[in-house]
DNA sequence: AAGTCGGGGCA
DNA sequence: TGCCCAGACTT
């Protein structure tokens, strides 16, 4: 891409003018510490600002050095994770971090080809902790950077291919301002988050309309293209909250790769197989007492969907407890991880049980 | 290049 | 409902 020097360097002054004037006040712009900008980057991955907050501010309480997130167990890490989700992202940041910590002395690398090896450091992570922490001029292309100059540019390309980022990662590389690299970066995606939005852009308050050339033409919001498509599966489980004679309950933790890995959950059983009560009554050596519908909900995956129904039952112990069968007090429920359909179960058994209780 | 991996917000 | 979100990793 050829631009002109005077084109890029007033589109450079309005986005950057434009960034220090309205940005956001966000708690991670309050350092410049690249490992607090790295916890957030990888928090933001695929998540919104607003849901990030609250987790950010408790994780950086929790773990405030590289150290101090090097040293803790995983169940901790994944517990401060618990409903962010994509929780690979907390241990592929744990062990980056621990990279750092052994290779590097506790000090991030600010280079690409040495920070961008580290476990979840992408090219996109790569270029925001280099730019924003160590003010290098570097890409940072994320979804909001695709479609800001998708819209600037007129780039129609497919943004669901992997080979289309690379045009944008040339175009930023040609467009960045080098004296606000930050600010540049972080202007593109504030502009993305909060005036070129997917629908309806608030073009009439864009810094960068003049510059823009889909809206010159007219059509904003038909760009960026994306040919997608999202196959679903179904899936339908009954789920069990096991009480037993001793007021413990029984918990299985997922195996420790595929989705939702190492957390922890009531125990579940596919439908359809056979009488799914009694596969788990055989399966824990129990005898059921007493059972109880509790709620019925369907919980959406990005590619998937649990259909979930769930009961308490209350059971005996017929037997020695099985090797896979670990029994939980109230209390100790509290401290693991669980995602979030488990989390709405347990809520919902808590109900009940208050409500037996008063009655 | 396609599939996997959470959860929530919004038109 | 479908799409999107400060994407990375695996196959």
């Amino acid at each position: 891409m050829n631009f002109h020097y005077q084109y890029k360097k007033q589109f450079q002054q309005a986005l950057v003018q434009w960034f220090i004037r309205e940005k956001r006040d966000l708690p991670w712009r309050h350092t410049h510490d690249p490992y607090k900008i790295w916890v957030s980057e990888v928090m933001l991955q695929q998540t919104r600002v607003d849901t990030v907050i609250p987790y950010y501010n408790r994780f950086i309480e929790e773990f405030p050095t590289p150290e101090d997130l090097a040293q803790a167990p995983e169940e901790k890490l994944l517990k401060q994770w618990e409903g962010l989700g994509y929780y690979s992202r907390a241990r592929n940041l744990q062990a980056g971090v621990r990279e750092v910590v052994e290779k590097y002395s506790s000090t991030v690398p600010d280079n690409r080809p040495e920070i961008i090896k580290l476990k979840g450091v992408g090219p996109y992570t790569a270029g925001a902790i280099l730019s924003i922490a160590y003010n290098k001029a570097e890409h940072a292309v994320d979804g909001n950077v695709m479609r800001v100059l998708s819209r600037v540019l007129l780039i129609k390309e497919d943004i669901a291919l992997p080979k289309t980022k690379k045009i944008f990662e040339q175009a930023v590389m040609e467009l960045i301002d080098p004296a606000y690299p930050s600010e540049f970066n972080q202007g593109l995606m504030e502009l993305g988050a909060l005036i070129c939005t997917p629908t309806s852009p608030k073009c009439l308050l864009c810094p960068v309309r003049e510059f823009c050339t889909a809206f010159q033409e007219g059509r904003p919001e038909e760009l960026p293209i994306k040919t997608k498509k999202t196959k679903m599966k179904d899936l339908f489980y009954d789920v069990f909250v096991v009480q037993n004679e001793k007021k413990k309950f029984l918990l299985e933790k997922r195996p420790g790769k595929g989705l939702l890995a190492n957390m922890w959950q009531f125990p579940m059983v596919e439908k359809s197989t056979t009488p799914s009560e009694g596969f788990l009554a055989d399966s824990y050596n129990v005898d059921l007492v007493s059972r109880e519908r509790l709620l019925s909900f369907k919980h959406i995956f990005s590619h998937l969907t649990w259909n979930m129904e769930s009961y308490y039952l209350k059971v005996e112990q017929n037997g020695k407890p099985t090797e896979s069968s670990v029994w939980f007090t109230e209390e100790e429920i509290k401290a693991l991880p669980l995602p979030v359909p488990m989390q709405k179960i347990w809520a919902a058994w808590k109900e009940t049980e208050a409500k037996h209780k008063h009655a």
